[in-house]
DNA sequence: TGTTAGCACTCTTTAGAGGTGAGTGCTAAC
DNA sequence: GTTAGCACTCACCTCTAAAGAGTGCTAACA
């Protein structure tokens, strides 16, 4: 013990190459079986050149630096955060390899499932998770001052109309109005044409009041505006809170560190929360970002890491997409997607809005 | 046991008053706490009037009429799935009685929640799972001949449209295109009414052979016929499927049956596939639809059970929604609020089509 | 004839006691 | 600096014993 700790002091802090390759090793055997790797498979089946002795000081010096634990004394090694944060350190300082092949087999699956400018943010935690066979989420941040471009109601049925909003940023939404049934479709198209004329420009908010204070609006009868207030104010609720996606939550019992009923519920009620997941998230407009373990702040989360990619929506509005998995994860592979899902997405959303 | 047998035999098949009241009480406790149910507990707890010994003699009858189990010889008294069975019939017989004030509780959820026409169905299953506490599905089924009532192009900016399309089944659908640049909202209309008036009446299906034979269509450029063409037949696919959204499928774990991760993540992969999951769904119009068990026909949905309330889109459209949990539910509470549910549902829905 | 008390019996559950094996730390030799 | 060897630790498995819940059966009672 007391030679370990003097060879750790000696040796310095950073890890000379041996040191790294044989962290690597362990942390690449960890990731894979999730079991500890014992100094002997390491020699076996990494390190050929060094007996298992040799690589079980190794291993001890790593411990010593903080790199390494032991379950129990008896135990083979397994890495800690800070290997992890290491790990990924070296991986984002590489420039990203997302591996041509698969991340032309990750646009045609994107491009395959993500239509609807609706619902971009479901469908692509949607194939997140079905890519990487971990929890993914989507997250559309709030946008305060969404503008509305235009207003359009077209004719349902007798008596019923479908009003279309469109605003900047991409969000759209729609809902059943009811009107007159006198008005056809020229007629609704008129209405539609001052409306937007009148209220284009201006943000969700301000059209709420203007028109709550106009009861009546140049053919328009009341109770359509009054419906379109009521949308208009409800989509500004809507985009004023941060819509979120999960999909292939429970991807995560199949991980054997969740054979634990307990810890997988605990891992899953935090992913339901909404308040609690977006905790989880950290804040990228550029690049990419991983939070392993305690990086997070959330206890349930402490043998957990979050890898995101920011992509972006308008002029200076940023979306994000991640995946949440235990530590003992395949960065390299997940960063690779999560790059190429994150420029799918920017290439989509730039297309949807300009 | 040969006196159980020979009582059996001469009390008849159908159950007397005192034996169905015990087996009721076994039910309600076990569903309750999913505990073996012993005698004593229910003399204890629910059948004051007779002792431990007496209540045993009728469970062992029970159990030779098949509506009790034994776990093992020494534990108590589980209900077996003809228990459910005899248990649900009677609550489909009585009308029912969705407890007025709960009824109200749930529309006031269910319309705070279900706003988009878009996604009423997964918005329905989620509201379903908050309240329920179980797995819950909403299905829109397959409709084939969905015929086109309007169409209609909304500027958005520069070279692009948000392309809508209305058909009757309340499916409405929407879609960026790509527009020659000169194109303003006027013409926009133009060509919208031109393609609504030469389109509205169609099937899907129809729309996009049309569109694929005439190149060029009165004003409307080639571009554009094509995108709305590629829409049609897209919606054509989607709507040509049943859409099933499904929620709350992790409320699984929360239930003892599940401690065990195997077997809840079989649960859950029945639930993933859809057509597994649809499989699992029983065709209902009116009234309500429970399966139990092996009236599944799916292998790891032994123990559990769905319940199932219909919901009507249009004339002869039916919808579905539905839970799924272990057996031991509590069949009254749950049907209670499906009921709501689908009322609720088919009042929604009839708004929106018509 | 139905009900009840009592008792032997069964079977799960829990805790503890060896035994086994993987993997370590340390020492001494190369 | 590297390696072989060895004692040691500790999780894991299996086996056993004891405890406890609940039953079936018998015999007595109303």
């Amino acid at each position: 013990m007391s030679e370990g700790r003097s060879r750790a002091a000696m040796k310095s802090q950073q890890l000379d190459d041996r040191k790294l390759r044989i962290l690597l090793a362990v942390i690449d055997d960890y990731v894979h079986t999730a079991v500890p790797v014992g100094s002997r498979t390491i020699s076996r089946k990494y390190e050929t050149a060094f007996s298992s002795a040799t690589i079980r000081n190794e291993m001890s010096d790593l411990e010593e630096l903080g790199y390494l634990e032991q379950p129990h004394v008896s135990a083979g090694r397994i890495p800690t955060m800070k290997a992890y944060r290491l790990y990924v350190d070296t991986l984002l300082r590489d420039s990203r390899h997302p591996d041509e092949k698969e991340a032309q087999a990750v646009r045609e699956f994107f491009f395959s499932r993500v239509r609807q400018v609706q619902d971009v943010v479901e469908s692509t935690a949607g194939v997140l998770s079905d890519l990487t066979h971990y929890a993914a989420v989507a997250l559309m941040p709030r946008q305060l001052d969404l503008k509305v471009i235009s207003l359009q109601l077209i004719p349902m049925g007798s008596g019923t109309a479908l009003l279309v909003i469109i605003t900047d940023g991409g969000v759209i939404r729609n809902s059943v109005v009811h009107v007159s049934s006198a008005m056809d479709a020229d007629s609704l198209y008129a209405i539609s044409k001052v409306l937007t004329n009148r209220l284009a420009g201006h943000t969700l908010q301000e059209v709420t009041e203007m028109l709550a204070t106009y009861s009546r609006y140049s053919g328009a009868d009341t109770q359509v505006c009054m419906a379109i207030a009521d949308m208009a104010s409800q989509m500004a609720r809507q985009t004023g809170s941060d819509t979120i996606a999960v999909s292939g939550s429970h991807n995560i019992l199949y991980y054997p560190e969740y054979a634990d009923v307990e810890k997988a519920r605990a891992f899953l009620s935090v992913l339901e929360t909404k308040e609690r997941l977006l905790s989880l998230l950290p804040v990228v407009q550029e690049g990419m970002a991983v939070r392993i373990g305690q990086e997070m702040g959330v206890s349930e989360m402490r043998d957990c890491a979050v890898v995101c990619a920011p992509y972006r929506i308008g002029v200076g509005h940023y979306g994000l997409v991640g995946v949440i998995g235990p530590a003992r994860m395949p960065y390299s592979r997940v960063l690779g997607v999560l790059d190429t899902v994150g420029d799918a997405l920017t290439a989509l959303m730039g297309e949807a809005v300009r």
